[in-house]
DNA sequence: CGTAAAAAGTTGTATAGCTAACTAAATGGA
DNA sequence: TCCATTTAGTTAGCTATACAACTTTTTACG
């Protein structure tokens, strides 16, 4: 059944990509949500909570506990505006920029793989109408 | 960034519609996931819980507890099956017949709105391509 | 038979996600 | 200036999810 639920088979590709890529980043000691979040972090240097959650479409809430748990691994470090004594800006650590290339790289192999078993033509399909989606929901 | 990130725009996508199939289904005091396995049960009574994780695309252990939860809301019943002292048959209560139609309804409506709103081609689109990844890797 | 392997299901422990409620700081208008 | 509103961020409490380890029962096979 929900063979023609857009919710149904969103959440369960949604789940089969999470293991696929749980496994990319095993080696790093991170997860998918982390890896991501760093990913922007080393992408946009100082960035704020507000502007990270947004990119990532996370509640600040989420993006709170995921960036603690980053500092906890030593990548993040947090450090408060000098213009705003509210806002906080996020810079990656030393650990984090020398791990930076291999995760870019682990990511773009897994995607490789996936591109593989399941077609470029379905693959690039895939990602065009999740964006349009995605841009009209969003 | 992530534009083409098959992993970030599955899993971003389905935290959007996670939160639209929320406000449906919370008139019944039910999360969509606890809604979804209900509907398995109601065209399935007797259904095994692990034919009902592979039919949800979730773990056993999920499984289980979103039965448990169920149980709790007085929604379903698990009798021991007689061939396999191992197996649970799972059943929709008297509670869940009643509200059978209403969430099948529920859920048809928020279909129908997210139809129009991101247009029924793009819908179609993506359900087709979302069910050809999802039949590729699983 | 009897025992090893497989299968069904549960539980422990972890992360991820949400909303709601909260604190603290900045903003804006009377 | 001062107070109400807004904004940034955190915390509390919940569900969902996974893997790994476990119990119980069945199956397979020598």
């Amino acid at each position: 059944m929900f063979e023609s639920c857009l919710y149904f088979n969103t959440t369960s590709l949604a789940r089969h990509l999470e293991r696929e890529w749980t496994v990319a980043f095993k080696p790093f000691g991170l997860t998918p949500p982390q890896a991501f979040m760093l990913r922007v972090v080393l992408a946009y240097p100082k960035i704020t909570g507000t502007d990270l959650s947004m990119r990532l479409n996370i509640s600040k809430a989420t993006c709170s506990r995921t960036v603690n748990g980053l500092m906890a691994l030593g990548l993040l470090d947090k450090i408060q505006a000098d213009e705003d004594g509210r806002v906080y800006g996020l810079y990656p650590t030393k650990a984090a920029l020398d791990i930076h290339e291999a995760i870019n790289q682990a990511s773009a192999h897994v995607t490789k793989r996936i591109k593989k078993v399941i077609g470029a033509q379905t693959f690039e399909d895939a990602v065009k109408v999740l964006r349009a989606i995605g841009a009209t929901l969003g």
